[in-house]
DNA sequence: TCTTGGTCCTTTTTT
DNA sequence: AGGACCAAGA
């Protein structure tokens, strides 16, 4: 039986109210995980509902699976088989595969990212309106933000007000078209989709509500209009509903998300019972102070007062650097001293930033001082052009019909199939009726090109064919490797790479790819599972599992990351950086005038801290190739004085500087003996 | 078709 | 500073 007598008062009512829908208030560090797995725990041992009718949403992999360890470590071994654990745009993505049909798409369906989706725009936009490629994001976003609400193309054009709007409603209905005719579908469908089918499809809603009993959905300040609708079809007119979130975390508003849809429960779901969780288990009072303060400045809605018992810890420094360089060594050098100092590991310090390209210098450092680090996030990996070539041919052996991932492959390797040839087969196709890949190996072809264009395609479209035969046939790894082969993928890194260092590394990439297909696929054989190449696919569009063997290699290094990327992470000694005005808060921020927002960012930024806090900003920082002079960040300033230690506000001469020097080797010396 | 060199633009955050 | 994109030449 589920053991809750470790959980305060709050926590506990919050965990066994099952008679009605639920919302959490859980402040920062007030141990919603717990709350959240204990309560599928409760769910399943105490009011006896079978773990495959409860189903967990949250918004990154990294809390998915987080919270999966902990509901089995509570569950013990197989007590929680069947439990949906899942990120949104996964359940959505296992909603469309299972309503395959009713949702209008084929088996092995592509997903594509960002970059795929806005090369398809420029080309509608290109084609319909000669557009030179000035508007794309402006339409890409727009586009994003529709299907977020919940707005189909034919409402879009319906509503449309002015030009423009006209403009992007219809570039929106083509582009949807062509998504469904290269059999795919974007990140923002991902949710919509399943949410209109739900609307528009009372059986296979009621086929859903079926499955899904009670439903937990964490980070709910994050949802937007279409999740939430999702939820509410979900859930219907019944009780189990627990919704977990925190107003003041909210910071993924540019993407969609309505944090007022926390209050919208109020109307919603009228028997809603409030919990607010403001006991916090993660920071020192003055870290918890500091964050309270700054959080202060913003409006609220639901308030609440995060207090701690964790005694009030060490004073929050700021330090002012000399310029960006000099700050990234000083926290290199820091780190080095404080592991030392405190007996601490690397990975319990975490170097947090606004944008990923501030990682740059502080990676720099670290490798100066010799400290591991490890980034996570960014586009790094799947911004690739490798990565994505390589999933561009994953992506066409599942789907033939993604001309998308037709596009960007079938010259790379080079073919020596030219844009002339490409264009003629685009036409082909389009006429025909079929995809680009598909009209290679047809008939028709001789009439518009030269036969060595012809035999050049045909070729091309045999040969995939029979990779695609292979990897069906038997091993699914061994046929990728043979096409890696075929394609000579090693020798074009080779001849297309600045230095022979550079391919190597690129093609280091490749395998790691290929390997995490194969682990993925041993791991589910473990467990009894099949895993097909779709599935493998998919869960590499949603950056899914590849953290996972990140963690594995549970190593001892210092995390850098971004601001946004830390939301639901903590660490012992957390280093802001760049607390400069036009980068924290960021210059776009100011100026939209989403200056709460950053606050917010702020917010949880502080949070992560459980020991010792350190803001940094540089006087000078080298920007777009030069340097110019900075003002310290607005936020610096909303801090309670008196809990501060401001290093370098007021100008420190070098003798000083000198002393604190000394003073920090004397520290050592005294901690360490003479070495 | 591929390579080269020049120009221009960038840097917000992510499933 | 670095990368993407494009025009012109091999």
């Amino acid at each position: 039986m589920v053991d809750l007598t470790q959980l305060n008062p709050r926590q506990r009512e919050a965990a066994k109210y099952v008679d009605g829908p639920l919302l959490v208030l859980a402040g920062a560090g007030s141990g919603k995980t717990s709350v959240i797995t204990r309560k599928i725990a409760y769910l399943i041992d105490a009011c006896g509902i079978k773990p495959h009718h409860i189903a967990a949403v949250t918004f990154t992999n990294k809390a998915a699976r987080e919270m999966k360890e902990r509901v089995a470590a509570l569950t013990g071994k197989g007590g929680a088989r069947g439990l949906t654990v899942s990120t949104f745009h996964n359940l959505g993505l296992n909603i469309i595969r299972q309503e395959l049909a009713t949702a209008g798409y084929k088996a092995g369906f592509s997903i594509l990212d960002q970059d795929d989706c806005r090369g398809i725009i420029r080309d509608v936009m290109q084609r319909e309106h000669g557009d030179d490629g000035d508007m794309v994001e402006l339409v890409q976003n727009t586009i994003s933000n529709l299907k977020n609400d919940l707005i189909t193309p034919a409402d879009a054009i319906h509503q449309a007000q002015s030009q423009q709007e006209m403009l992007i409603a219809q570039t929106y209905s083509i582009y949807q078209r062509m998504l469904k005719a290269y059999n795919a579908v974007d990140f923002d469908d991902l949710i919509m989709v399943p949410t209109l089918l739900f609307r528009d499809h009372p059986e296979v809603l009621v086929r859903w509500q079926k499955k899904i009993r009670y439903l937990l959905v964490d980070e709910y300040q994050d949802t937007n209009t279409s999740q939430y609708e999702m939820v509410k079809l979900l859930v219907g007119h019944r009780t189990g509903l627990t919704v977990v979130g925190d107003d003041d975390q909210s910071i993924y508003a540019w993407r969609g998300a309505r944090p007022e849809n926390l209050s919208l429960l109020k109307q919603d779901f009228p028997t809603l019972k409030i919990v607010k969780l403001e006991q916090n288990y993660r920071s020192t009072g003055l870290i918890l102070n500091a964050a309270n303060r700054v959080i202060d400045n913003n409006p609220h809605e639901f308030q609440k007062r995060l207090w701690s018992d964790m005694g009030y810890g060490d004073p929050i420094r700021i330090l002012k650097c000399r310029n960006d360089e000099i700050e990234a060594e000083r926290i290199a050098s820091e780190i080095v001293e404080r592991r030392l100092r405190y007996g601490a590991g690397y990975k319990d310090f975490a170097v947090l930033y606004r944008g990923n390209h501030q990682s740059r210098m502080m990676e720099m450092k670290l490798q100066a001082f010799q400290v591991p680090y490890k980034i996570s996030g960014g586009q790094s990996f799947f911004g690739r052009n490798e990565i994505k070539d390589i999933m561009g041919y994953l992506r066409l052996l599942i789907n033939p019909s993604d001309d998308a991932a037709f596009l960007r492959i079938i010259n790379t390797p080079r073919r020596e199939i030219g844009p002339t040839t490409i264009e003629k087969l685009s036409e082909y196709a389009m006429k025909r009726g079929t995809s680009m890949l598909s009209a290679t190996t047809e008939m028709g072809l001789e009439q518009l090109l030269t036969p060595k264009a012809v035999d050049r395609l045909r070729r091309f479209g045999h040969w995939l064919a029979g990779i695609t035969r292979n990897a069906y046939a038997d091993d699914a790894i061994a046929a990728i490797k043979e096409m890696l082969e075929d394609i000579d993928y090693e020798g074009h890194l080779a001849q297309s790479s600045a230095t022979p260092n550079q391919a190597e590394r690129r093609m280091k990439n490749v395998w790691f790819l290929v390997d995490s297909i194969q682990k993925m696929i041993d791991k589910a054989e473990e467990v009894g599972d099949e895993v097909t190449i779709e599935d493998a696919v998919g869960k590499l569009i949603l950056r899914d599992m590849l953290e996972q063997q990140e963690n594995e290699d549970e190593s001892d290094q210092v995390q850098l990351m971004t601001l946004h990327a830390s939301k639901g992470l903590e660490y012992p000694h957390v280093y802001i950086v760049g607390m400069e005005e036009e980068l924290m808060p960021h210059r776009n921020a100011i100026e939209a005038d989403t200056i709460e927002e950053e606050r917010r960012l702020m917010y949880v930024g502080i949070t992560r801290a459980k020991r010792s806090l350190t803001l940094t900003y540089a006087g000078k920082r080298r920007q777009y190739g030069d340097v110019s002079d900075t003002t310290h960040s607005r936020f610096l300033d909303e801090l309670p004085p008196d809990d501060i230690e401001w290093e370098g506000k007021t100008e420190t001469t070098p003798e000083q500087q000198k002393q604190r020097g000394q003073e920090t080797l004397a520290g050592l010396k005294n901690l360490f003996g003479d070495l």
